[in-house]
DNA sequence: TGCGGAGAAAATATCGATAAATTTTCGTTT
DNA sequence: AAACGAAAATTTATCGATATTTTCTCCGCA
């Protein structure tokens, strides 16, 4: 019955208000590989996933081609697709990035933001604020909020950032983070039974960031900015690093090849 | 006979020994794009072009949506697919962009470049100075062969960092600024009957740029790097600007629409 | 036992056709 | 004559099926 799969998926993306299929598909794909639900450097056979989702092989393959152009997808001619693998060199290529860019953006929007800016900052720190009472329920869900309002704080950062370019890539560059976010997460629940708690004094780095972007102190908002990010990076490659190999969360056929967080 | 325009695209490809059809699609109609065939902002009708290269619509539908990954196509859902736009702010964006990640790129070559990369940068320009010989001529031919020595020595500079990322997004970011250099560099010649001149000292700056790459001066390499593309992003809004609106090179039923470069 | 290659199985890339949406055309009404 | 809206025509997005390539398997041979 693949009219009942497809009805059912095209009923689910019209919900969600995706303009097309394939971009549904690729926002679900995208979510699952963050998620960890497909291995790093797992082989993504078009035929199967494909019936998973319930779509043509080629409305598949586009959006599979939109993940390789954002670095959560490989593909080698011929040979197929495959989960971008994860590895300690790639957090630290990812970071550095991280580094340059955003801090870039950050300078640009202390330069160019406006009281709506200005705004928007103080919204998002009141928001993390909010979700960081709540953390002590140490329910996944609140922590998964708490990334939620992280992420767009650092978007509010750089917001008024008048380069489109820019603003896509350190975009793209926190989604392949994300990534890497997640797994540090999983790990570090696992450590501690379950519960979550949250690592130093993030709460205070906000602060003071959103302190220097408001002040227009660029220099100083953009020490802070980059020990924020090089500081978080490094505690996601000591907890990766000490658990080691990650584990394929569903193990397809065979095991998900050489690709490690090690 | 559409079996007919398969086999002579398929032989082609092979020819040039491109892995996959989509890809060999994507290389040429990338090609097209920079030398401005298409004009800026025109729709690119999928049924159309796919006729034109004799391929299937999913086909030529994947290698667009490479292109709106290289940022050279946009593409809006269920309102298909569109020549990138061109305008100076476009250009000024750009070149920022390259700005902050080519002397990124430009200093880790630097440190931790060795002996093989040495030769990669001492023989490029090599390259360049005979290149700039021949150049005397005038003949087009000559003058884009320049502009691909031009490319190798830029991509030599960087070609010892470490970060693979860092070194993807100044490919692209060449390519998405090879459209304007292609623009200018038309523009240019019709200005001076058929002709091209190099501009000011683009030798002086490349030499200076090599030795301060060998002498492993950092501050002094990415300083030279910057004024250099900086330069030459003046030189070509400067004429692009003086032109004005760019003719589309083969116009389609309709205009082009709003695209300009003013 | 281990190597190599023919053949089968699976997966990829590609095609031609269809259903859904867009844009255009054209007649009608105020 | 302008504006509106419905039907036609074009175009997009999607599908199901096929041809080609890669991968796996198994058998013969040194």
């Amino acid at each position: 019955m693949p009219a009942e799969a497809q009805r059912r998926i095209r009923e689910e993306a019209a919900a969600v208000g995706a303009p097309t299929l394939t971009s549904f598909v690729f926002e679900n794909l995208r979510r699952d590989i963050i998620a960890g639900i497909h291995a790093p450097g797992e082989k993504l056979r078009v035929e199967h996933i494909r019936a998973e989702f319930g779509v043509a092989a080629s409305t598949m393959r586009e959006a599979l081609a939109r993940l390789v152009s954002e670095g959560l997808v490989t593909a080698e001619g011929q040979r197929g697709f495959r989960v971008a693998p994860m590895s300690l060199a790639d957090l630290r290529d990812i970071t550095r990035l991280r580094l340059i860019l955003e801090t870039e953006a950050l300078v640009e929007s202390i330069r160019a933001g406006d009281v709506a800016w200005e705004c928007q900052v103080v919204a998002a720190i009141h928001n993390i604020t909010r979700a960081e009472e709540r953390i002590g329920s140490m329910k996944a869900e609140d922590f998964s909020h708490w990334e939620e309002c992280n992420k767009e704080f650092h978007r509010a950062l750089g917001a008024a950032c008048t380069s489109p370019r820019l603003q896509q890539l350190v975009e793209i560059l926190y989604r392949q983070h994300e990534r890497y976010r997640f797994q540090s997460m999983m790990r570090s629940a696992e450590d501690s039974g379950g519960t979550t708690r949250l690592r130093r004094n993030v709460h205070a780095e906000h602060e003071a960031l959103m302190k220097a972007a408001l002040d227009r102190d660029e220099d100083a908002a953009r020490r802070i900015l980059a020990d924020h990010i090089q500081i978080t990076a490094d505690t996601f490659e000591r907890r990766l690093a000490a658990i080691g190999e990650p584990k394929a969360k569903r193990a397809g056929r065979k095991a998900a090849g050489d690709s490690a967080v090690a």
